[in-house]
DNA sequence: TTGTTATAGTGAGCGCGTTCATATTGTAGG
DNA sequence: CCTACAATATGAACGCGCTCACTATAACAA
């Protein structure tokens, strides 16, 4: 049974759009890989040739949209900003392709981005992650600071990021003015840090 | 069968000995309800009588050993220590006493006190993190803010407390010096925040 | 046209967390 | 002592994500 490429493209994307129509409906937890297969016209096995787990599946999307939020990053970006505005700006871009997704996206972002390490590695979401650390990187980077930011901050940095995104998820602010602000914020004090700007010190334990 | 409720409270105990000592072993996934009921000398549905869910269970163990952290801390702080200081020895004190779940702590705070909004609400999970939040509360106040901090502040600082126990889970460091590193790190910048440090303009968007 | 074969498709089945109809049993009233 | 009752215990059963032994078929060689 040797199908097409074509054929198999074809089953590929319909699984995800039915699958993303579905999770909308019902949310991420409620919908159930049978139904997600049926709807496509395919029994469960085959839906699990094509992704190897209904996490995964979620994740495909998500990356998809943040390839896409980080291409229109890349379009709109001008040289006269600075580096909080374009950090800002990155992250903007990513929730602006996310958008359609955020009915659904709690449950699948808490488990595959967590910053707790995982016995069943979801590798969508590992690499998901490292991508944009590196888009966050080159970034600082381009804007002239010559180390690159310690592990510490980079760790804090994706703590922030997770944060509003969680937020993100859940804001009912009519233009999300309220995740602009968290964001604003969180930008601001992750720059402070990374600049160097002397904030006491450490503690004795 | 009305069981006195002598032995309701020591079946109550031995399910939560056993299942400390069955998630030590082999981690919170791999631990089957079955495994902890039968260990406990129980049918799984009068498991279920005593929480009614797994993760309960697990968060309850949780609980308990943060509200001694808080214990400690209250018996230890000095009237000299700075905002910083006394943050940083609140959430020391909590680590300490999680030490014991440490194994396998990383699927059950990931879960439960993920701060994506859940259909699920394991009442636990959140009921920790109010709690966690209004010490850290009374601390800032302590120190003479005046006003409490807002609400995009708390929840950075969620975020990064999140963080700080996900990492924590995962350092092999000897004494756990990076996890002190990131509370440090961290704690600076959030006390940073409150304290108002202008950080630049809001972006437009 | 007719095998042959690699590839994709299938759905019964597994183990999980959890539920619920039913059985069991400690206690109180006659 | 017996009976009735309500609290507690029980485990078969459910629906879930996922697997795997098996079936069906498209494409090629003869």
């Amino acid at each position: 049974m040797r199908i097409s490429e074509q054929a198999k493209q074809e089953n590929r994307a319909r699984i995800l759009e039915k699958a993303a129509e579905i999770f909308a409906d019902k949310g991420f937890d409620a919908t159930t890989t049978r139904d997600i297969a049926s709807t496509s016209g395919l029994a469960v096995g085959t839906l699990f040739n094509y992704f190897p787990s209904k996490e995964t599946l979620a994740m495909t999307m998500v990356t998809e949209a943040l390839g896409q939020g980080e291409e229109d990053f890349l379009r709109r970006r001008s040289e006269k900003e600075d580096l909080a505005e374009e950090l800002f700006l990155f992250i903007a871009s990513g929730l602006r392709r996310l958008r359609p997704l955020r009915p659904f996206l709690g449950p699948v972002l808490e488990r595959s981005l967590s910053p707790f390490p995982r016995k069943n590695i979801c590798p969508q979401g590992e690499a998901t992650r490292l991508k944009h650390l590196s888009a966050v990187q080159r970034i600082i980077s381009r804007h002239g600071f010559r180390d690159a930011p310690d592990f510490v901050a980079m760790t804090m940095y994706w703590s922030l990021y997770l944060g509003m995104l969680a937020f993100w998820t859940n804001d009912e602010s009519p233009n999300q003015e309220a995740t602009q602000a968290l964001i604003d914020y969180s930008i601001r004090m992750f720059v402070q840090v990374i600049s160097g700007v002397d904030t006491g010190a450490a503690h004795a334990v």
